[in-house]
DNA sequence: GGCTCAAACATGTCCGTACATGTAGGCAAA
DNA sequence: TTTGCCTACATGTACGGACATGTTTGAGCC
């Protein structure tokens, strides 16, 4: 409940578009209906097109609206809309959605890092890391293990926290680390004998994982996580267009002859 | 090969943005680079920082950089890039990727849309739909299974082409049928007894699912989609930020006991 | 060498204007 | 009624200026 205080204090174009947001997902607008034109919504906030485009452009980025020339903007629905902090902290996520969140910390330790723990996060040989196994689940059931690797100086801040905290990412963004980009890696993949132990199931049912590097603003890598989610449990949904594309399709490890 | 005119012949910024893209993509900024300012910029093509913060903007929003107040944008590298077209197009991908592409049709009927094909294409209850499944190969190995629902106008053109042809998307958009958005639904499934025919692997294997949806530039859609990728043949990934976050997750069908 | 601090630099936000280019709706003619 | 055209309208592209706010860097001092 972000009081409108912030929402005043932020800039003009933000305001704008979470507005027109918080319209479209209200329903206001139905899927495919034409948004109000630029210079409607300038005179009605008395600020310049400039700013209102600003606006547009950010929803568009978020996959929110479609627009052409010549024809008013129109909406393309589609799923409930996530913040890039919904995404990132599973409690968040799980409240959101109308379910009741819960962890189970599996095993925190300070290792060497892996030769691929190096290089997703861009640490020089020998550097040590903090590995942290956590089984998430949703009213009850698990649904998820998440398996992150921290770069020392994040880990010892993690390692520090109390271990049954709802999220690391918020509380880390309360000590001035911040998450602002990541990259994920999504694929299926069988249930390990371990993976089917921690979340109950069979070995070999399908799972979703979610491989996911984040950086902080500076671009500097602050998390490198394999996350897998039972397949019947998750989805995810991504938006893309000619003119935003974040999304692409990479080959797989190929045939596992032998496996990986 | 688009040549360089297409190059000239589009708007100032595309033409900057394309250059930096390239310029990414070959690497002369390793990851986590700095890029130039916006003025150098401006003044090395001799147009306004608007135009130069407009071509940033469009690279923002593919995911290849990043920036922040008071610091030049940085390169996130992550994966090779891809167009919106060489996503849809599965054997422009893969001759991208440097695989040799081949299609095998299974089947093509017209038939009356199911409820779930009505609500996706936006059509009218009692609408007919056209809808082909194809497997999909890399070098000889099937790793996919296209479902595809087009309605009525748009599957009387795919019907009238040649069945082995390689891109349907790319034939329809030289015959008008553009797509420009697309809204996916990742998630992991096990193999069917079909798929698993179809694809030479053993039932309940675990299945990448992508769902889409495309619309063409009004909003209209054209086409609703179910592919089914081999679990160790393709990933995805995407790219998001607090700027711009394209990507959501949304919870699952529940235990497939029965249940929900 | 290490520290502080201020200036130079870089991006963010906002304004205004101008013209290009595509869409959609209404009017008039066939 | 239908067709064709033309005129508003809407968005795209590009310019210019101004000020706000954060980062980096280097000079100068301890």
């Amino acid at each position: 409940m972000t009081d409108s205080r912030d929402h005043e204090q932020r800039s003009l174009y933000r305001r704008v578009a979470d507005d027109l947001r918080a319209d479209i997902v209200a329903g206001n607008y139905g899927a495919g209906a034409s948004l109000p034109s630029e210079s409607e919504l300038a005179a009605r906030y008395d600020v310049s097109r400039g700013t209102v485009r600003q606006a547009f452009s950010a929803l568009r980025a978020e996959g929110v609206i479609a627009s052409r020339r010549g024809a008013r903007r129109i909406v393309l629905s589609g799923p409930r809309l996530q913040s890039f902090t919904e995404l990132l902290s599973f409690s968040r996520w799980a409240r959101a959605v109308g379910e009741e969140p819960a962890g189970r910390v599996v095993s925190l330790e300070r290792r060497d890092a892996t030769a691929l723990e190096r290089e997703q996060l861009n640490i020089a040989d020998g550097s040590r890391i903090y590995h942290l196994t956590r089984v998430r689940m949703l009213s009850g059931r698990p649904v998820m293990i998440e398996r992150t690797a921290y770069p020392d100086r994040v880990g010892a801040l993690v390692a520090g926290m109390d271990p049954d905290i709802e999220s690391i990412t918020e509380r880390l963004a309360e000590l001035g680390v911040l998450f602002t980009d990541a990259e994920h890696i999504i694929d299926a993949v069988p249930a390990s004998t371990e993976d089917a132990r921690l979340l109950d199931v069979r070995p070999r049912v399908p799972i979703l994982r979610e491989r996911r590097r984040s950086t902080d603003p500076s671009g500097t890598p602050v998390e490198w996580s394999e996350d897998r989610y039972l397949g019947d449990a998750v989805a995810f949904t991504v938006h893309n267009s000619v003119a935003a594309n974040a999304l692409s399709r990479q080959p797989g490890p190929g045939p596992s002859t032998k496996a990986r």
